[in-house]
DNA sequence: CACTAGTGCAA
DNA sequence: TATTGCACTAGTG
């Protein structure tokens, strides 16, 4: 399975069975029958003499694969990458989902409550102005209301109609108090249903805690994901999302303690591009937003804005993704002109950022794919292609693709690192910092608080030291009885 | 029940 | 026409 991933990280066009099966030149059916399709159950609910026959099937192909894996990954440069980093990860990954986190229900469910008094007197302001009632929740009667019974101007279309997405709301809202009230019903509706309602419901009544499934084979860049429920989209950004993150607590007599790489990609950036200016900020160790603000609107740095480093953030997390003028003039509120003009500058100041990515895209063309640190591929066999919106999209992706999944590396190691090779039969003995969440560029452990100053320090050390790259990797960590405090 | 569309949360 | 994910509700078949 990891190595099917390895070879072919793309999820999105075929499943990793089929490529599996394609490997192993046999047909689906076979495949699927013996060690299980969609209508596979649990193994008790297979016929007991049926059962020798699925579990030597399974181990049959699972070596016959392996021999054919072997030889693949290393024509491709992917064993060092799939037996130091994936392999040793899935230990790792599977402590994490048995350790699972303590959620305190109460907290959440006081949460809900509240909200849910919110939403009926936003509910009956909303359906005031509308001058009836209907189901806020449906953007299909929500814009039939706003734009054919109110005649608001509809901004932007989706497939099936007028879009009523935050992004529109929000032009609306100072002359439709109706588009302010929808958007604040948004915020608190979606905080109930995905996060104060939702997650009690998942708490384990054998562990009273919350197990996630952190998958390791899903996104094409290399990044974990989580899923029943995602814990890595808990809110964070907000007084309400800090209230959701108070409800993710340690054990008595223990803490949480939170490590997050800071501007790791930004770093990884650096360390690609070999840019002098952005390396001599991060080796300074200066605000890198602050430093870009500076230098697009050429003033000092202790002059820049906090409107200007805003900006100068947003340019900076942009360039991560490939985007271009338009994106940048309607994130920052902007001309499409001025904001040329901004990444103009940019490019100017970080020379060698530009001749970077332009060479990544070179590198695509003419290999075919782009490669991370540790040597991941992602295939983009439709970037020489003709289509210019597929080909736009995919050189988007391929600029991101070595910087986010030279992240994922990192963490990666850090994470299979933080575990040590302790072997299994000697777990019990050997004191490990407890891991219980990845969230991209976070770890968080929970650990007894005697043990928070030693273990804040040691995995700090274990995280900035992992890679030598040429800007320094920094990593700060807090600790608390809840991840909001941690954070 | 399976699936899609729209929407919104995180890094 | 800014990357990567997952989940919720409505709505369809």
């Amino acid at each position: 399975m990891i190595a099917a991933y390895i070879l072919n990280p793309e999820r999105t066009r075929y499943g990793l069975k089929d490529l599996a099966l394609e490997f192993l030149g046999r047909k689906s059916k076979t495949y699927e029958e013996l060690i299980g399709g969609k209508n596979s159950g649990p193994l008790l609910e297979i016929p007991e003499n049926e059962l020798a026959e699925y579990a030597t099937a399974d181990s049959q192909n699972t070596f016959d694969l392996y021999k054919i894996f072997e030889k693949e990954l290393e024509a491709k440069k992917q064993t060092e990458l799939f037996e130091k980093i994936e392999m040793p990860l899935v230990e790792v990954l599977a402590d994490m989902e048995l350790a699972g986190v303590k959620i305190e229900a109460r907290r959440l469910k006081k949460i809900s409550e509240e909200l849910a008094e919110k939403l009926k007197a936003l509910e009956k302001d909303i359906f005031c102005l509308a001058g009836e009632k209907f189901n806020i929740n449906s953007p299909q009667q929500l814009g039939k209301i706003l734009f054919e019974k109110l005649k608001m101007p509809a901004l932007r279309r989706t497939k099936t109609g007028s879009s009523t997405g935050a992004d529109v709301l929000e032009k609306l809202a100072s002359e439709f108090e109706i588009a302010a009230k929808i958007l604040e019903y948004r915020t608190y509706s979606k905080i109930k249903s995905t996060y104060t309602d939702a997650l009690p419901e998942m708490i384990d009544p054998k562990t009273h805690r919350v197990h996630t499934s952190f998958n390791q084979t899903v996104a094409a860049t290399g990044r974990l994901s989580s899923s029943a429920p995602n814990l890595q989209n808990i809110p964070a950004r907000t007084e309400l999302g800090q209230k959701i993150r108070e409800a993710f607590i340690a054990e008595k007599n223990s803490k949480l303690i939170a490590f997050d790489y800071s501007q790791i990609e930004l770093r990884i950036l650096a360390h690609f591009s070999e840019d002098k200016k952005l390396i001599e900020a991060f080796k300074g160790d200066l605000d890198i937003h602050a430093v870009t603000a500076s230098q697009i609107f050429k003033v000092p740095l202790e002059a820049v804005t906090s409107q200007q480093r805003r900006a100068a953030k947003t340019i900076n997390f942009g360039i991560i993704y490939g985007m271009g003028a338009l994106s940048l003039a309607e994130s920052l509120k902007i001309s499409r002109t001025e904001a040329q003009e901004y990444i103009n500058k940019y490019f100017e100041n970080y020379h060698d950022v530009r001749e970077f990515l332009n060479s990544i895209l070179e590198g695509a063309k003419e290999k075919g794919y782009v490669e991370t640190l540790y040597g991941r591929r992602r295939y983009f066999p439709e970037i020489a292609g003709p289509a210019s919106r597929f080909r736009s999209f995919a050189e988007r992706a391929a600029i991101n693709a070595p910087l986010q999944g030279t992240a994922a590396d990192i963490i990666k190691l850090a994470m299979v690192r933080v575990r040590g090779q302790t072997p299994l039969s000697r777990r019990t003995e050997v004191s490990v910092p407890k891991m219980i969440l990845q969230v991209h560029d976070e770890l968080v452990f929970e650990v007894p608080e005697e043990e928070v100053s030693v273990v804040s320090k040691s995995i700090t050390k274990i995280m900035e030291e992992i890679v030598e790259l040429k800007v320094p990797l920094k990593v700060s960590c807090g600790f608390g009885n809840s991840w909001a405090e941690a954070g």
